[in-house]
RNA sequence: GGGCCGGUAGAUCAGCUUGGUAUGAUCGCCGCCUUCGCAAGGCGGAGGCCGCGGGUUCGAAUCCCGCCCGGUCCA
């Protein structure tokens, strides 16, 4: 996107002043910047551009270290204390966005809903301390030695601010981040340098400093204003102090250790390192590459640019560099992804080919790789484990998940190892193919479809071609390659603005009747607004409006002694829209409305009963089992579920079995309105398995102590009224997703009879009994296989009868120059008996041209088959066969000894075998004139 | 969600481009020879709804469409 300058006075505010901050031009990045300092000579940062370097290291500028538990601490009690409220982490998936599948941000949990206005924000000015994961940093992740991490921690502090209520903007932001780090932390005014830039993504966009310290950035402050419409911006109404503060980078600052990661994952760093043997670690070397690791930026400079260059700097060469840093660097990129994955898995995400399964699965090849360079990939489980045994005090949902994670990962290997060695066997039979062909080098075309469709990469590929002695081109710019070949649409923006929200924008919530009571059918209420001709809001209704996977009600509504049916009805944001058939009532009228009952009733139930199966499914399968999808319907019902392996038929049984006995078990089903904080303190993320609800308040549905979720949806008062739940079959959706589909009552009881209907049918084809059918089916598969064997024979037979002394007497044969023309029918066609023939008698008979046709009632279809003899004196059976074709309408080919051939014109037959006479004796005439 | 690759004997695959006999290949399996026995070797043999369903064609493992299953990459 284009970076639009912003103006001074975006980013001048009175405290600068106060304090004397001056506005300088660095030189070297070309950007602007704030500092106490007059003969600052450039930004302080340390960027690509080489602004600066680290000063930090061995010397923080804080008063106290702190760990990351302690940062954190420090940092949410600080806007504790300053009124701001704190909130609990949202989850690292962003179960509650389509545009997005992980937290990356701490505004993230607070769009789009908070950030336009359909929501009001948990709390007002707010503060937390946010699990974040970025997978675009993963090449980064290592080589900065901590600037950069797959999985942070956000702290930020954010105030939403309203056309009619203000909470603080632009100086009362730049103040609260001067006290935290100057009088919380500790760190020098004059160390704090803020920087200009222009924020953007997410389709909002606004002015941010960010704020450098000793040439770390530590935080950005972004002044979120504007909305991006066809690039340009929009001044949005709502204006959100966006925040994000480090707290990794902060605690290394802190610590001033060599890197981020011996700040953050100590002792795990120490058990990696101790896994791989080395014994030595020289810090001195570490530090001073720490030093200048901030200057270097991997979408500009390769790895051997970077060793390179470092080197340079440092004074040694370049390999004796890579030796010593490169486990190093990778040590730090496992400690970093194995939190990832713990985290990753611990919110129920699996392995999988798509969607948020695959950033998991990315990650644990990636780490596989990197432990694979350092000779310990047996132990990612371990490492893992270990992760989960550090983070679980403050993160408890990893320790309760670990044994299920690591069955995750156990899984996961081995698939991966599977596909290794599939891809190891491709590469081996590619490689040789290649060398037969005479090619010493393997195309980059290959390269790239190996990696794109079989998951090989090239590096495994230099690996398998050196037994050949294959040459494989340089992998320099091979991911970009492959990201040109997926010229991707980039993923669309949530639809929240709807058209017709400024028509009923000053209109009261209505009133949802089918919360206070699901089993009202009708209703009386009046008619606030029609919207475009015929879209009624009324004051309250008993519509349930589409939304959670259950479909809209349908009914009618009565008025003036009329009736319109309503075919769709909508939710826009606090508003329920009815949309009408036909004419809609005037505004101010009454209204009487009626939902179709058995509709609604089996959606309630279809409702109901996912609740169930998904407790059901989570107490079969574990904890990881997720929803990650449902659609309910009237006569069956679908719900998608996280696991890592396929159902299996006995699982399935087990969780139809359990689901059943919940409705047997005459479960009250209870729906509460809770504040959202203590929903979740008292049920957990589970709550959120339907996707993240916004807003301050959730409704808890309870189906006893069987299962909770935060659900919009209706539900039935007790389980018992569901009658039977049938699963009727589950299938794979995807890698780590199965689809299990099911219904209700007395659904569930006409697909039973269904099934039956089919078995007795089945049962009277076969004339056996149903509980006999195994058997028999099996009986007669083995009898089709059989039969089919005697087939065979026979027909071998039969072509040794056909060609026989005796039987030879019938053929009709015609001497053709000393060749002689075989000619039979065997008729009904059957390809195999008439070649069989056919080669029987040209064995007997080398100078023999056989031709034997067979007809039906459609069709002729005809071999031509040459001796020996006959093939060296230039008869051609494949030219016979195109003549012989051409006189049936149809066509004909082959080899030279062998072709065949048909056609559609039966009584051309005659004509056919004249037009082989004729071919054959320009065949034979054209070598005698040879 | 999208792109790409694949499904042929118990296993791993060839054949598909250019439609015309699956004499398919290797490993494994069975029998025989050799051996005190085993392995190796030699000889012989069994083993195929060419994923499923349509279409085109005289003719489809092969071309086209749909579905199912598996793999993989990208967002």
């Amino acid at each position: 996107m284009s970076k639009k300058l912003f103006s001074e006075n975006e980013y001048h505010v009175p405290f600068f002043d106060e304090l004397g901050y001056i506005r300088k031009l660095c030189p070297k990045c070309r950007e602007y910047f704030w500092t106490l300092i007059p003969e600052a000579q450039t930004c302080g940062e340390a960027t690509s551009k080489g602004c600066a370097r680290y000063t930090f290291i061995n010397d923080p500028p804080t008063r106290r270290a702190y760990n990351l538990r302690e940062m954190r601490q420090a940092f949410l009690s600080f806007f504790g204390n300053q009124n701001h409220e704190i909130l609990k982490p949202y989850p690292v998936v962003a179960r509650w966005r389509n545009d997005l599948y992980l937290t990356s941000a701490s505004i993230v949990d607070f769009q789009p809903y908070v950030t336009n206005g359909i929501v009001a924000p948990p709390a007002n000015p707010l503060v937390i301390s946010q699990p974040c994961i970025r997978l675009v940093d993963l090449n980064n992740t290592g080589p900065t030695f901590g600037r950069h991490l797959t999985i942070f921690e956000m702290g930020g502090h954010h105030a939403f601010n309203y056309p009619e209520k203000e909470i603080y903007w632009k100086d009362a932001t730049v103040r609260y981040h001067h006290k935290f780090a100057t009088k919380e932390l500790g760190i020098a005014s004059e160390e704090v340098v803020y920087k200009e830039d222009v924020w953007s993504g997410g389709g909002n966009a606004g002015p941010d400093l960010e704020t450098v310290v000793r040439g770390l950035e530590l935080a950005t402050l972004v002044f979120m204003k504007f909305k991006v419409e066809d690039d340009k911006f929009v001044e949005l109404p709502i204006r959100t102090v966006d925040t994000g503060y480090g707290l990794e980078r902060y605690t290394w600052i802190s610590q001033g250790a060599i890197s981020g990661f011996h700040a953050i994952y100590e002792a795990i760093l120490n058990k990696i390192f101790e896994m791989t043997g080395i014994s030595f670690i020289d810090t001195e070397l570490l530090a001073k590459v720490a030093m200048h690791s901030g200057q270097f930026d991997f979408e500009k400079y390769t790895s051997k640019d970077y060793f390179g260059k470092i080197a340079k700097k440092l004074g040694i060469s370049a390999s004796e560099l890579l030796k010593t840093l490169q486990p190093v660097e990778h040590a730090f990129a496992v400690a970093d992804h194995t939190k990832s994955l713990a985290f990753l898995m611990a919110e129920g995400v699996v392995p999988s080919n798509a969607q948020e399964g695959y950033l998991t699965r990315l990650l644990i090849r990636r780490t596989h790789r990197l432990l694979k360079d350092l000779g310990i990939e047996k132990r990612l489980d371990e490492i893992i484990d270990l992760q989960i045994g550090d983070w679980s005090s403050d993160f408890p949902h990893l320790g309760d998940m670990r044994d299920e994670i690591l069955e995750m990962v156990a899984v996961e290997t081995e698939k991966f190892r599977n596909t290794m060695k599939r891809g190891r066997a491709l590469v081996t039979r590619i490689a040789h193919d290649l060398k037969s062909k005479g090619k010493r080098k393997i195309p980059v075309e290959t390269l790239l479809e190996l990696y794109d469709s079989h998951g090989v990469p090239p590096e495994m590929v230099q690996d398998a071609a050196k037994d050949i002695r294959l040459e494989v081109p340089d992998p320099q710019n091979f991911y970009k390659l492959v990201t040109e070949r997926h010229t991707q649409a980039p993923l669309k923006e949530e639809e929240i603005t709807d058209s017709r929200l400024p028509q009923i924008e000053d209109l009261p919530e209505t009133l949802a009747l089918y919360y206070e009571n699901p089993y009202m059918t009708t209703f009386e209420s009046r008619v606030l607004r029609v919207v475009d001709g015929n879209q009624v809001v009324l004051d309250r209704t008993i519509f349930y409006p589409e939304g959670g996977g259950q479909p809209a009600d349908k009914g009618y509504l009565e008025f003036e002694r009329k009736k319109s049916l309503v075919t769709s009805v909508q939710k826009v944001g606090r508003v329920i829209i009815h949309i009408l058939e036909d004419d809609a009532p005037k505004e101010g009228a009454k209204v009487r409305g009626h939902i179709d009952w058995h509709r609604r009733n089996y959606l309630m139930r279809a409702h109901t009963a996912t609740h169930i199966v998904m407790g059901a499914a989570r107490r079969v399968l574990g904890q990881h089992a997720w929803q990650s999808g449902t659609q309910k319907n009237v006569n069956q019902t679908r719900l998608d579920i996280s696991h890592y392996k396929r159902l299996t038929q006995e699982e399935v049984n087990k969780i139809e079995a359990l689901a059943n006995q919940a409705v047997l078990a005459m479960i009250p089903v209870e729906a509460h309105w809770l504040p959202r904080d203590e929903a979740e303190a008292k049920y957990g993320f589970r709550l959120y398995q339907g996707g993240a609800v916004p807003g301050k308040k959730v409704r808890v549905v309870k189906v006893g102590d069987w299962e909770v979720q935060a659900c919009a949806g209706t539900h039935l008062r007790n389980t018992s009224e569901l009658g039977y739940i049938k699963i009727l079959h589950t299938e794979r959706v995807q890698d780590g997703v199965e689809r299990i589909t099911y219904s209700t009552g007395c659904y569930a009881v006409e697909d039973g009879q269904e099934k039956e209907k089919l078995l007795q049918e089945l049962s009277e084809i076969l004339n056996s009994p149903i509980e006999k059918l195994l058997l028999t089916t099996k009986r007669l598969l083995k009898e089709r296989k059989n039969t089919r064997k005697e087939n065979r024979r026979l027909i071998e037979d039969i072509a040794r009868l056909e060609s026989s002394e005796e039987k030879r007497k019938t053929h009709t044969i015609k001497d053709i120059d000393g060749v002689g023309l075989i000619t039979q029918e065997i008729s009904p066609i059957n390809i195999d008996r008439m070649i069989k023939t056919a080669r029987n008698l040209v064995d007997k008979e080398d100078s023999a041209v056989a031709i034997i046709y067979g007809k039906s009632q459609t069709t002729v279809r005809f071999v031509v088959m040459l001796g020996n003899r006959a093939v060296n004196r230039g008869i051609r059976a494949n030219e016979i066969a195109e003549a012989t074709a051409s006189a049936v309408a149809g066509g004909g080919s082959g080899r030279a000894d062998f072709a065949q051939g048909g056609g559609t014109r039966i009584d051309g037959i005659p004509e056919a075998i004249e037009n082989a006479e004729k071919i054959i004796r320009l065949q034979l005439g054209a070598k005698h004139n040879k």
